[in-house]
DNA sequence: GCACTCTGACGAACACTGTTCGTGCTCTAC
DNA sequence: GTAGAGCACGAACAGTGTTCGTCAGAGTGC
């Protein structure tokens, strides 16, 4: 700060009110204010992405960034495509298809956990991303080493992208909602099915009896058991379809019993 | 306007700047606030609804909305149960369960249609409102009444519902961006299906392989080809729950048979 | 070494957003 | 007839995404 070599002693001359002292020029970058913005997501999720938030994150200000971004949707969707980027996925082996296809989403589903909210990004846009188009792919070849007719496959590409979307999405709002409050993981989560599990047992038994009498039932399964519950039920139903069409179902009967 | 009844004739003092030739107070409500609102909603989408243009459309100013609506959420909130309010349930017939599962979803999926992106809503939120309830409600019993374990019904409810708002959403983001871009829907949608043709087509084979070998079976199936085969995906998985559980199947093997 | 262009960083501004505060009108209850 | 509560409303605050015009500095051609 102060002096710059290349001018030697000569002070700014008074006169020109030394234009601003020239702070030195920041060298921005897409992948600077991508991981910049990820950054942001992931510590306070995606509604506390602003360009004035990842200008300042940087050192600058908003306008700077329209030089490599065309929008904030572009740069959410940017950070969208680096955070797919993580998620990992096997060479088909196609006695094993079924279960691939389930390691992937659960795969993809740690990476979207991991990352606060992004997943809702991926529910608003239809993904034709590097790393989208990459997992889908794998998917693919997966299924259709095993068996599975292409249009099925296909289906199930696009439907299992939804779930896992969908499902993160979900989830994250729980967590976003703990990290606002300050409270443990494990005591929110107990604080907040406590609440919903007193409401239902509160509700008028004449109107909704069904609810009141299985209220256990609907408060019992935590974020993973519905999840897990969500894609075997689509994994059944997929397999079911594979057998049908004169596929070999997969060795050990159902989806369920694995892990 | 001008007159007031109880006033007679008397024109307002002048000096007194008749204060603002006083408007005749309009009487708001939370029903009349909650209707402007879905009226914003069904025309331009929920990203189109602000507290200022719900004010405009009554005549006042936002911050009079302030004193029977708590908030922007729970605005949506009491406009997403009026939509849900829309979604009609049958009375439980046992030896139907599944179809009636199925009919129930549909009708979700129908009334959701007719409310542009409001799904969006129901995704970003524990549903505790009176209609969400009344859903649930139903579909519980149907299931219980079908012989389904209460455990899996319970799961069921909620996997159901994430599904139904989740691909009711996805779909709205069609509808509004052919909505936004002046298009007839057929035209829009041959539009962008054919664009992403290309695109997929255009693809590295090398890198995708398997995404260019199956581009026709990738882009073929609508949105409601492509929603009624999740939905059986996880019907058929229920259905083998059930059966497992020592519940009759339903009749005729498969959900997809229908219709 | 000089003059040139062109990229891109940046300050300021615009038109919005949700929400709050204070004012004062109008209707109700006594 | 008057006190009081409820509530409609204007103005303001702090924030948003985005655009415009300016202008420093790097690179290029001579």
């Amino acid at each position: 700060m102060g002096y710059h070599p290349g001018m030697a002693d000569i002070p700014a001359p008074p006169w020109r009110k030394a234009r601003k002292s020239s702070p030195p020029r920041t060298v921005l970058s897409r992948d600077l204010i991508v991981s910049a913005g990820l950054r942001i997501v992931d510590a306070e999720g995606v509604d506390a992405l602003s360009m004035r938030r990842v200008a300042q994150e940087l050192g600058t200000g908003p306008a700077s960034l329209y030089a490599h971004v065309e929008n904030k949707e572009e740069l959410l969707d940017l950070i969208y495509d680096e955070v797919m980027g993580e998620i990992r996925v096997p060479e088909p082996e196609p006695g094993r298809w079924l279960e691939q296809i389930r390691e992937v989403v659960l795969e993809a589903t740690r990476v979207f956990g991991a990352h606060a909210d992004i997943a809702r990004v991926g529910l608003a846009n239809i993904p034709t991303t590097p790393n989208a188009l990459r997992i889908a792919e794998s998917q693919l070849r997966i299924m259709i080493a095993g068996g599975v007719p292409p249009k099925i496959a296909s289906l199930m590409v696009d439907r299992l992208a939804l779930y896992v979307c969908a499902d993160a999405f979900e989830g994250s709002l729980y967590y976003l909602r703990q990290r606002g409050s300050g409270k443990e993981l494990e005591e929110f989560l107990e604080e907040v099915f406590g609440q919903i599990g007193d409401f239902y047992r509160a509700l008028p038994a004449d109107r909704f009896p069904t609810l009141v009498a299985h209220v256990d039932d609907l408060v019992a399964a935590d974020d993973r058991e519905r999840f897990e519950f969500g894609l075997d039920l689509m994994l059944r139903g997929l397999a079911s379809y594979a057998a049908e069409a004169g596929s070999a179902p997969p060795v050990s009967g159902s989806p369920t019993s694995k892990d």
